[in-house]
DNA sequence: ATAAAAATTTAGACAAATCTAAAAAATATA
DNA sequence: TATATTTTTTAGATTTGTCTAAATTTTTAT
């Protein structure tokens, strides 16, 4: 392990660098419903996140990713996506199977594995859900997609991501035959429910819940 | 999991089934040493294992592997075996490089995961060092090769399987240009040492200590 | 500003896997 | 057979990550 973090301590930081919103500090109770981990635990392991210098950490405060920390989660998260990308890719995995399975391969800590396999794959720079691969230096890519629940009414966009990532939202994504690089346009968005009616390529016209117009990102489509 | 077996359960019984010759119990002793944990220790997981129904197990006595226990051990081997061929064939590795990267990837315990990769791999039948993969059902090969150290002069055979495999004897046959599927002959058994002078292919000549010569495994060239 | 509610930490316990040291059983040797 | 040696098990601790319940701090609401 170049990190010499134990899993679980790969899994803080991870969750951690996922709930980091600008520098807020991110919460013990945030942490702990994520992780499904009681919060008296959650406190011992932010000590000794903090005795490692992964995180800074003041009681009933909150905490931050160090740098170091930084680092670390995002080797986890390359480690992730190029593993969703090789099961999806190569072994021919559907997009809404991958996450759990790459949720255990992403903690076999050789860096030569990850970077050959990177290579392998030829240096991909998305995940199958649109999520940016941070490379080998740990650089990654901000992208700047909206929301489908905000994009205004018929204009052309193409879907690009998904927020939220649990088999639930991919299997409805995938009823709808909507996935990464799908052509969308809205046609009408109702205000009882800010549910939206849209038009999936040329013909197919579907439903979308107001939840689900959340986890949607898109950019426009010239 | 499958089988419901911790990371540390699976290297027991994977160690177990390593040790198991004809029907003879492992003791506990052989298996603190090959596991490099202290035979204490070794006696707490036999009784656990022993719970799981994977060993027989009686104290002073040994144990051995149920069937469920053989089962499991196939599988892990399995696992263990089509990373390494991975490791080795699709990223590039060199086969002295590949085992302890399999040897945290035999853990992930997706069923769907190995057989989708023993497909995209094209079922191969035997690991870099030669040793034979398990089918989905558990079935393994058992091979008839033989020891270098017992072949007859002038007979010419090929390398088929290392059985020590460590790295550094996998260095030395690295160094001495032998690998899977190279081509001897032994031309001189010294009677002192037992080491064998032995012709590579067609031209080279090398010296092979008895120690060596009994990890060597060949079968007849015709 | 005070009381109620929510968030967080501390205290104490537990299960898994490990260790060392001591006791017990099996095996080898004289 | 009696004794010495080796092997194995038991006893008691330790580390990691977890839990529940109780105490404390912070935030919200009256
Ligand atoms: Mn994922
Ligand atoms: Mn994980
Ligand atoms: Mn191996
Ligand atoms: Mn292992």
């Amino acid at each position: 392990m170049l990190l010499n973090l134990s899993h679980t301590e790969e899994n803080y930081i991870k969750a951690i660098y996922h709930l980091e919103q600008d520098g807020k500090p991110v919460s013990t109770n945030d942490l702990s419903e994520l992780l499904k981990t009681a919060a008296a635990s959650v406190t011992d392991m932010l000590k000794k996140l903090k005795q490692k210098k992964m995180v800074h950490y003041k009681a009933y405060y909150g905490c931050n990713l160090t740098e170091a920390g930084r680092k670390g989660a995002l080797m986890i998260i390359r480690r992730h996506r190029l593993w969703e990308y090789f099961l999806s890719k190569k072994l021919g995995f559907s997009w809404d199977e991958v996450h759990d399975i790459a949720e255990e391969l992403e903690h076999v800590g050789s860096t030569s594995l990850i970077d050959k396999l990177d290579a392998f794959l030829g240096y991909p720079r998305f995940d199958p859900h649109g999520d940016p691969i941070p490379d080998e230096k740990g650089h990654i890519v901000q992208q700047q997609n909206k929301l489908l629940s905000e994009i205004p009414l018929h204009l052309p966009v193409e879907v690009v991501q998904i927020g939220d990532q649990s088999a639930h939202i991919l299997e409805l994504l995938s009823d709808k035959n909507i996935r990464i690089g799908t052509l969308l346009e809205v046609r009408k968005r109702f205000t009882y429910d800010q549910s939206l009616e849209i038009k999936t390529g040329s013909k197919s016209i579907t439903q979308i819940s107001k939840e689900l117009s959340q986890n949607i990102l898109v950019k426009d489509h010239e």
